[in-house]
Order: structure tokens, then sequence, then C-alpha cells
DNA sequence: AGCCAGGCTCTCG
DNA sequence: CGAGAGCATGGC
């Protein structure tokens, strides 16, 4: 019997490097309806990191400020560096805390896109999955089809195929793994409306993953164009797919999923004055953004979201982001 | 009823 | 290759 204290858990605080907006930064785990292995609600995140073979619920609050932030992490289970280390890493990565922020600020201090739609959304970070199969699963849910149905649908895979934890009496699901996936079939995944073709897909994908034909962790380390071309041999992942695994699941800087409908749609009302437009003028337009495509992108999906530009409004309502 | 929704595959020129 | 048709599912 190990001895109680090994199990309490344990709690620990990060002091991030300004501006962290936490909120603006989560928000986005929110807006799409409630999901299952990311709940974010009353000011608190919850979330289930895996370490070895067990399973360790954590959650995220806020204190300080957007300029001087302090995160309080608290979490259940056994203690110990690894396990330490595990949180901290997955903390890094949902707050998106390896961007280059001041950088890409300074870099468009004048942009008169970007430098007024920074100022409305100062410190809001693009928070980077921490689980690149729980990304392209997602990826997978939210193709051609609305963002709120897709997190539904996703939500209901969480639910049957997660283990469940719980942390202050709130239940938070591990997202499920590769092999519990891959052990589903196509009725099963129809039955939570995946398509039949998006069935297949969610399960070959597990399968290659699970059966080590594809190795998820391996693309961190190779270079962008090699992530999509990898990505996109697998049957399901196209390049919109695998542009946002790069950004959004690896972190990397200097992306712009140009076919994205949200992105088109962005474009078009900040760069474009409305018009319409395509992913090669989109391309074109953002080569200005670089090294910095992707916070440009997330800053120009966010700000469609926000309500029209009035004296303090964007201050009061409650934000959807991206 | 019909169009829309953060695409993908497959087929052709 | 690159464009385009065809496809699949539910919401409003």
């Amino acid at each position: 019997m190990r001895a109680k204290s090994r199990n309490d858990g344990g709690e620990f605080s990060l002091r991030p490097h300004p501006p962290l907006d936490f909120h603006r930064t989560l928000e986005r785990y929110r807006v799409w309806g409630p999901d299952p292995a990311n709940v974010y609600q009353d000011g608190t995140f919850y979330r289930v990191a895996r370490v070895g073979g067990h399973l360790v619920p954590f959650r995220l609050t806020a204190s300080g400020s957007v300029g001087r932030p302090s995160v309080a992490v608290r979490f259940a289970g056994p203690d110990g560096p690894e396990v330490r280390r595990a949180v901290r890493q997955q903390v890094t990565q949902l707050l998106g805390l390896g961007w280059d922020l001041s950088g890409f600020y300074g870099r468009v201090r004048r942009d008169p896109v970007l430098a007024p739609l920074v100022r409305r959304l100062y410190g809001l970070r693009p928070t980077v999955a921490p689980d690149p199969f729980e990304m392209l699963v997602g990826a997978i849910a939210a193709q051609q089809v609305n963002l709120a149905f897709a997190f539904r649908v996703r939500g209901r895979l969480v639910e049957r195929f997660g283990e469940s934890t719980r942390l202050d009496g709130i239940v938070i699901r591990a997202f499920p793994t590769p092999a519990a996936v891959s052990a589903a079939d196509v009725p099963a995944l129809r039955a939570m409306q995946f398509s039949a073709r998006k069935a297949e897909f969610v399960i070959g994908l597990a399968r290659l993953v699970a059966d080590g034909e594809l190795d998820l962790a391996a693309l961190a380390t190779i270079p962008d164009d090699a992530v999509i071309t990898r990505l996109t041999r697998v049957r399901g992942l196209g390049r919109w797919t695998a542009e946002w695994f790069l950004s959004r699941g690896l972190g990397r800087p200097d992306v712009c999923p140009a076919e994205d409908l949200g992105v088109r749609r962005a474009f078009e009302t900040f760069c474009f004055r409305g018009r319409p437009t395509d992913a090669a003028r989109i391309r074109r337009r953002a080569q200005a953004w670089r090294p910095f495509r992707s916070l440009a992108v997330h800053y120009l999906l966010a700000a469609s979201r926000l309500p029209p530009e009035s004296a303090g409004a964007d201050r009061i309502a409650a934000v959807p982001q991206d």
C-alpha cells in the first residue's frame, strides 16, 4: 500500500513569459460546445495527462494579469518528477507558451491589418494540442461540417472510448488512445454521427498509429513540408488537415492553412474589403507575415469572431476565440 | 426544402 | 500535377 502522501497529487505555479490572456487563449475549448477531454468552466481548465501507464488529471487556474501572468497547476494521483514534467509540458502547450509573441508583435506593430487586431487581442496565444492523435481525429471530425456539430461528434467518441477520471468532482476524460479507437468498428462510429467515410478515416488512422506504421511523435522532428507529405499519404488527411496539424498540433510558427473556410472569410473581411477570394490569393497575401504566419492567421480568425468594434464593446462581451 | 458547414478522394484533361 | 465533380452528414 502506497503512502497516502504519494497519492495526493501536488501543485506548482508557473510564471509564463508575458503577455498571456489565459481566458482568451483557452476560450476555444468552450465556444463550440463542451469537450469532455478539455473541460473549461468557471475559469478553470481541466485535462488529463497520460504518464507512463496511468492518468493524471490536472487543473489550471489563472492569477495575476495579462501583463504579469501566473498559472496555478494542481494535479491528482502520484507525485514525482516525471509526472510534473509531463503536466508542465502539457500546460506549456495548452497555453501556447512556446509562441514568440513578442517577436510577432514587434513585427506587425505597424501592420495596417494586424496592428489593430493585436491591440484588441493582446495576450492571446494559440493553444497547441498536447496529443497529436487527438488533434488529427478532431480535424477529421471537423472536415466539411460546422464546428459545433464536429465537437459533438468528437465528444461522443471521447465519452465512449476515453477513460474517465475525476478532479474536484469534475469528470474529465482522457482522449482515447489509438489502440482503443482501432478496436472500434465503422457502425460504432456511425452511431456517433461520423459519416461512413470519416469513420473509416478515423479507424484507419488509429490502426496506423497503433501498429506503429505512423509515428506521430516523429513528425515533430522533421520539416514542415515533410510533415505535410507524410500526413497526406494517410487516407483521410489532406493538405488542410496537415497544415492545421503543423500549426495547432506542432506549434510551427509559419503556416497558413489557406483552404480553410474560416481563414478565407477572415482574409476577405480584413484584407480584401469583403470581396470573395481564394486560396492562391490568400497564400500570396500571407507572405507579408512571414515568418509568423501561424500567429497572423490565429489573430485573424480570433478577430473575425469579435463583435464589431465599438467603444469598449470588446471588453464586455464573452468572445469566441480560435 | 434546400443550402450550408474550418474537406477528401478519385478521376480526368 | 491541378482542377472539378461527387460525396457524406446533420442543422437550421
